[in-house]
RNA sequence: CGGGGCGUGGCGCAGUCUGGCUAGCGCGUCUGGUUUGGGACCAGAAGGUCGGAGGUUCAAAUCCUCUCGCCCCGACCA
């Protein structure tokens, strides 16, 4: 392609309201163009990187066995009705009405397909002998999302890879899942991320059943756990709290002392007002668990984790109870609960286990006490890892510190069970004439993401730094001087015969200065830029230059395309070579 | 939805507090010329209902009211 002939408008200067680099980088790059918060177009540099993302993901999908579909964007509102996710994704969910004729019909745009691709499973898997099926499409997905943000990191229309997979027992479950795993880890890699999968909220099926793909980025929206020591990573709602060793408990000589604390029902005001930390403050928390009211101690500092507290306690639902259960439990408003005299079952958090003389709400109003000690002046039923893992715990498998990082996440992989084979009677027969709900799993990846992602962790302070299997283009051919004729004549010949080679060349036939050129080849990342120039050529060589290397070097001009060539040959083929999973 | 910020030629901004003549500057664009290895120079030109509506005033980019949009923090995120 010739520059003069596309449309790769890139800029100076940062655009405002761009802050992320990998926002600022992809409309600077001319690669994106807002339309409106949280939808871009994609211009033909940026939608040429995009492909080469979704061509990567196709390719490793069909690897692993799975079979590409189409399913429509458009779907009836009656289908996400039949699984209860009308509700379960509220406004998130794109909903409509048109008339046709003389009815009105109520659609939904798509905002991940488990009901679309189950109902079609439903319709025609009926034999053990169909499955597994593992079927996936690469497709717009619509969220209406309260706050579009960070560019095209969190925009509400977005392409996605959705795989589902359909399974007989959970042992095929597990296989296909594996699967999609190991294609996964392939697809990153060829993508040049630098990624971690770490394990993420399992949801009914429990244990190891679900994975995100997480690449580390301080602008991510994530938050990720990470031992540098053992290689543990998990997201931040699923990351295990190990319990510390038990020190061996300082003297509880402290005096239980009632003080008032008007108005300060909070540990941040009643911290201030008494003068301690909050790391020596005790957090009651009063849940409904099952409709049951649960005490649950933290320390001040800590973060309920409410997933946690829900598998702890074995209940299928949990929240903060309403302001009324927690009157009618303490006898006191809310922010004034404590343990001392509580007489609902009272769980605590390990890192409660070694606190003496703490402060904790006096179950009054406008009261807390002072010098709290446990198993003197109140009793902690059970403990468990309640709460969210933060910088500096210790790591649950080596003790080690684990060190709190922001990430984006790029993948997900889940098991699901039979939530919407059940719903929506995808039913097959065994061997023995038993009908049973498929077991699946659902698989998704955000392909602009990777986009996002690879500009996000991979720019330099000139621009984008593509991998060759992602840029959009592979080569950038710069003649300095248009109007010179040897230059042009060279260009011209190089171009056509890297073009004929299979190279993907950018002619940069622009007539504009030398540096112009440079600086637009670096903010566009290209990776192997060609320089065509009068000082060179008089000596009969060409310039070439990889985005990543500082120096230049240079190469005769004769034979030249075929050397180029081989050189973008080879740097192809060390994606695929670096993949983890061989 | 709560809090904060910002809307002025294609892009980045000044001007707004303290109202005043023809709304400026840099970049980009167009014409002509000189240049040609890291965002050139000279001369000329085009391009703006100052986000929108209403109001105050002799007079509004500037003050007031409403409204739309964008960005950031938070809440939310199958």
């Amino acid at each position: 392609m010739r520059w003069s002939q596309t449309l790769i408008p890139t800029m100076k200067e940062t655009p405002e309201g761009a802050e992320i680099p990998s926002h600022v980088l992809m409309l600077r790059a001319g690669l994106a163009s807002q339309l409106m918060a949280g939808a871009y177009t994609y211009l033909p540099l940026g939608l040429r990187a995009l492909r080469k993302a979704e061509r990567i993901v196709r390719e490793e999908m069909d690897r692993a066995g799975a079979i590409e579909l189409h399913m429509p964007a458009l779907t009836p509102i009656q289908l996400w009705q039949r699984t209860g996710r009308v509700d379960a994704f509220g406004n998130v969910l794109i909903q409509f009405q048109v008339k046709r004729q003389n009815r009105q019909v109520h659609l939904a745009l798509g905002p991940t397909h488990e009901e679309v691709v189950t109902d079609l499973v439903a319709r025609y898997v009926s034999s053990y002998r169909q499955l597994p099926l593992t079927l996936y499409q690469i497709q717009t997905k619509f969220r209406n999302e309260e706050r579009p943000r960070f560019g095209v990191l969190r925009t509400s229309e977005f392409l996605m890879k959705d795989a589902y997979s359909f399974d007989t027992s959970l042992d095929g479950l597990n296989t296909s899942y594996d699967k999609m795993y190991r294609a996964y880890c392939r697809i990153f890699d060829r993508c040049g991320l630098d990624y971690l999968a770490v394990e993420a909220e399992s949801g009914p099926i429990g244990g190891d059943a679900s994975h995100e793909f997480m690449v580390l980025a301080d602008n991510g929206e994530d938050s990720v756990v990470h031992c540098a020591g053992c290689g543990y990573a998990a997201n931040l709602e699923r990351a295990e709290v190990g319990p510390r060793g038990q020190s061996a408990g300082a003297a509880a000589n402290a005096a239980l002392t009632k003080v008032d604390t008007p108005r300060a029902g909070s540990i941040e005001a009643v911290s201030k007002m008494l003068g301690c930390r909050p790391s020596e403050m005790i957090k009651t928390l009063i849940y409904s668990a099952d409709e049951n009211p649960v005490a649950v101690l933290l320390r001040g500092d800590h973060e309920a984790n409410e997933g946690k507290i829900r598998r702890a306690l074995g209940a299928a639902k949990v929240e903060l109870a309403a302001p009324e259960v927690i009157a009618q439990a303490t006898g006191a408003p809310v922010g004034f609960a404590g343990p001392v005299g509580l007489k609902i079952p009272i769980w605590a958090d390990h890192d409660v286990t070694d606190m003496t003389a703490a402060v904790v709400g006096a179950n009054a109003d406008d009261a807390h006490f002072t010098g709290a000690v446990r198993g003197r002046d109140f009793e902690v039923g059970q403990f468990a890892d309640l709460r969210n893992a933060g910088d500096g715990d210790p790591c649950p498998r080596c003790g080690g510190a684990l060190a709190l990082r922001h990430a984006i996440e790029v993948g997900h992989v889940f098991k699901l069970g039979t939530k919407y084979s059940e719903a929506l009677s995808a039913r097959f027969l065994d061997e023995k004439e038993q009908l049973h709900p498929a077991i699946m799993g659902c698989y998704g990846i955000g392909v602009n993401r990777i986009i996002a992602a690879l500009i996000e962790t991979k720019h330099d302070e000139n621009g984008v730094v593509w991998p060759m299997s992602l840029a959009p283009y592979e080569v950038l051919l710069a003649p300095l001087n248009v109007n010179q004729q040897d230059v042009m004549g060279a260009a011209n010949q190089l171009y056509d015969e890297l073009t004929r080679a299979g190279v993907e060349v950018l002619m940069d036939d622009r007539d504009q200065r030398p540096g112009v050129k440079f600086k637009d080849a670096d903010l566009i990342g290209v990776p192997l830029r060609v320089v065509v120039g009068g000082r060179s050529l008089k000596d009969g060589q060409l310039e070439l230059k990889w985005r990543w290397k500082g120096e230049a070097e240079t190469i005769p001009l004769a034979g030249a395309a075929a050397a180029i060539a081989a050189l973008v040959q080879a740097e192809r083929d060390l994606a695929h070579a670096t993949t983890r999973d061989q």
